[in-house]
DNA sequence: TCAAAAGTGTTTGGGTTACACCCATGG
DNA sequence: CCATGGGTGTAACCCAAACACTTTTGA
């Protein structure tokens, strides 16, 4: 045909839907898991808090990972390595600016401490919540109490697993110190032993030779990655 | 700016992407998991195969899971139940046809026999190939082997944990013919006996009282879900 | 010497694999 | 009666949970 279904150019002549990125900002503060919301100054859903997100743009952003750095940079000012996709949602009655919103949904676990967001561009307050508070929390703007429920959960999963989140942990770190960040993500307490064996059947860790964690009471041994 | 990067009116004069929708539809065909593809006969790609796809049509589709649909029927004429979001890919040199494609990749476990798509609108030569021919292929369209590899990996992976695709099996079956689609599928050999203790310890099936299945041997036991 | 955290060993049990074996039927 | 697929039982194994125990340090 002349232009065809699959790819005229007049392809271009069919609206798009309004694509965003949004961003489930996760980490571990004050024992638990917690998730990045900010308050929503302007409409929709004024008032609520949110994931923070933005736009996507095709003059600026190379892909979709690009996509979700400009994202997290502009709005919180910081850079978040180790960004996983999560999921894509999108329909006609999702934001009402536009007829038709598609969001893709990007997941990180970050360090808390190290980790410093600034309200940016056109960010409002912005505040760590307990993620199970979050998911359970039906004001939350948009579906975002369900995505921020999906990205707990995978996130989860991961640790439970014993995929660590290396990214998010420091580069040496004692066991006792890795065990209770394991804990507060999934929310409960891990057995000490089981946790070590599991952790040297997976050759996940090599102990640093001369370092030792010195504190309170006895020693000891760092260990990082592989 | 003046009127906010988060959402002015004027967002929507930001050129948005150009989204569209991949379908990875899987089968077991002669015995192996199997995708259906499609030759390309325009450019870009043309003469390879690939992912039978549309655009999202925001004037026709209610949200994402819609669009998945209205692309099966256009594409395949055929209705495909169960979709299931695999995974979104973006960027700027994903496709020549316009400066920045989005795709949301579904993925669907169809049964071979009862399932017969017809090349539809735009739609040339379709093809099933066995997802570790395809997986392995260079040369197909974009970056589909990408997707084919994940849709694959994640199908057997929900197989291999008793996750059973009731939607892609009959409405009643053997436990040797599930037993065989399952091996088809994973493309290796399951021990019997342990395959049905997992069956009942999961209680996923329930025999159908009166009903055999009569073949050359032995009459086997017919059972459904739950 | 005691509290607290580091670090080790041993037992138990769930779930899966591997394999051996019997059963029923059509040819 | 035997080849073939249906169907069952058992032992071994892997992994992780549970828990008891020793060690080392600062206060």
């Amino acid at each position: 045909m002349t232009s065809g279904t699959e790819n005229p150019p007049a392809a271009r002549a069919y609206p798009m839907p309004f694509a965003r990125i949004e961003l489930a900002v996760l980490s571990v503060v004050g024992g638990g898991l917690a998730v990045l919301l900010g308050k929503r100054e302007e409409a929709p859903h004024k008032g609520k808090w949110a994931l923070p997100g933005g736009v996507i743009r095709i003059d600026l952003d190379e892909d979709l990972g690009d996509a979700a750095q400009r994202v997290a940079t502009e709005r919180l000012r910081v850079r978040l390595p180790f960004l996983r996709l999560l999921t894509a949602v999108g329909g006609r009655s999702r934001d009402p600016r536009s007829p038709w919103a598609l969001a893709i949904v990007y997941r990180a676990l970050v360090p808390f401490e190290s980790f410093d967001p600034k309200a940016g561009k056109r960010m409002e307050t912005l505040r760590w919540v307990p993620v199970d508070e979050a998911a359970a929390d039906t004001r939350l703007a948009f579906d975002h109490a369900e995505l921020v429920r999906g990205a707990a959960a995978v996130t989860r999963a991961e640790v439970a697993r014993l995929d660590l989140p290396f990214d998010f942990l420091p580069h040496t770190f004692s066991l006792g110190e890795l065990q209770g960040l394991c804990e507060a993500i999934l929310g409960r307490p891990l057995d000490k032993s089981s946790f070590r064996r599991r952790l040297d059947e997976h050759r996940l860790l090599e102990p640093v030779p001369g370092e030792m964690r010195t504190g309170a009471f006895r020693p000891a041994q760092v260990y990082r990655k592989r």
